[in-house]
DNA sequence: AGGTTGACCTGGACGC
DNA sequence: TGCGTCCAGGTCAACC
């Protein structure tokens, strides 16, 4: 499910249903490969600590804490992986199939998180500036540094944006619906992609991230935000998921090629 | 060293 | 109805 805009509206979302509340007690299922840290250690982190704040960096929801009045040492890091979901819901809900972890909130409510996939992870980090991401952030990035960020690599300018130590939160729709955008096909070398280019790219990928925050991401199947609600950014998609549909400028067929074991969508007459 | 591929998983859609 | 194939929002380790 989760790219840049889906995992802010999660984070967000369960900020504002979970901020301030007290973890009384927490779960985990037995299911080594979802737990990056394992239960022994996220248990003490999370038990008795006051959760102050839910936000996103890159593609992970991060979850600040407080012992007491105080800062936590440690952070509480959800990645949703492809299908993850992380949910706020009352106890008598039914527990559905694939939930990996619960943490039971001195509100009454629980959080939940569902991964059918289990590529997400759920891990514990300790460091002095606290979780920073692997990468970039793409929402505050200045188009001078956006363009400097991928000098010197010979690869398609659609792994390089994929690429989350380079930009980080940036997925495979957004990708695709930003090179369109900025008509450059994802195959492109990076070496080969003009200032002008880099320019253009920058705005069209803040463009849509932006717009699709506002509209809550995209629910192509299962993504929902922390109180189950779809977002609505797949009826924007120009690109994303519509081979062989007509392009909405040109009327071409929209093209689909595998890059990087990704599969790329794209214009064959609007992007060069 | 940087770039590409396949493995990791479940489940839904589609063809026969 | 069922079975086989392909595909899906993401990362990694293992290769070139």
């Amino acid at each position: 499910m989760p790219e840049l805009p889906e995992v802010e509206t999660v984070a967000n979302s369960m900020h504002r249903r979970a901020a301030g509340a007290r973890i009384e007690h927490v779960w985990f299922s037995n299911m080594p490969q979802t737990m990056r840290s394992t239960a022994a250690e996220m248990e003490p982190v999370l038990e008795g600590a006051t959760i102050e704040r839910v936000r996103r960096v890159g593609k992970h929801i991060v979850f600040d804490l407080l012992r007491g009045k105080k800062r936590s040492d440690a952070q509480w890091i959800v990645h949703l992986g492809m299908t993850g979901r992380l949910l706020v819901t009352k106890p008598e809900a039914e527990i559905e199939k694939h939930t990996h972890a619960i943490l039971k909130l001195r509100d009454g409510n629980e959080i939940r998180f569902v991964d059918p996939r289990r590529f997400g992870k759920l891990s514990v980090h300790r460091s002095e500036g606290g979780f920073t991401g692997p990468g970039v952030e793409p929402t505050t990035i200045t188009a001078k540094d956006f363009a400097k960020l991928f000098k010197g690599r010979r690869t398609p300018v659609k792994s390089a944006l994929l690429n989350q130590k380079l930009l980080h939160g940036v997925g495979n729709i957004y990708a695709d619906e930003a090179l369109n955008r900025a008509g450059i096909r994802p195959t492109r070398s990076t070496a080969r992609i003009t200032q002008a280019e880099w320019k253009k790219l920058h705005g069209a990928l803040l463009k849509v991230l932006k717009e699709a925050i506002k509209l809550g991401g995209s629910s192509v199947s299962d993504y929902v935000n922390a109180d189950g609600e779809e977002g609505t950014f797949q009826i924007r998609h120009r690109v994303y998921m519509r081979t062989g549909l007509p392009c909405f400028k040109c009327k071409a067929p929209i093209a689909r090629r595998v890059i990087a074991g990704r599969s790329s969508h794209y214009c064959p007459q609007c992007q060069h």
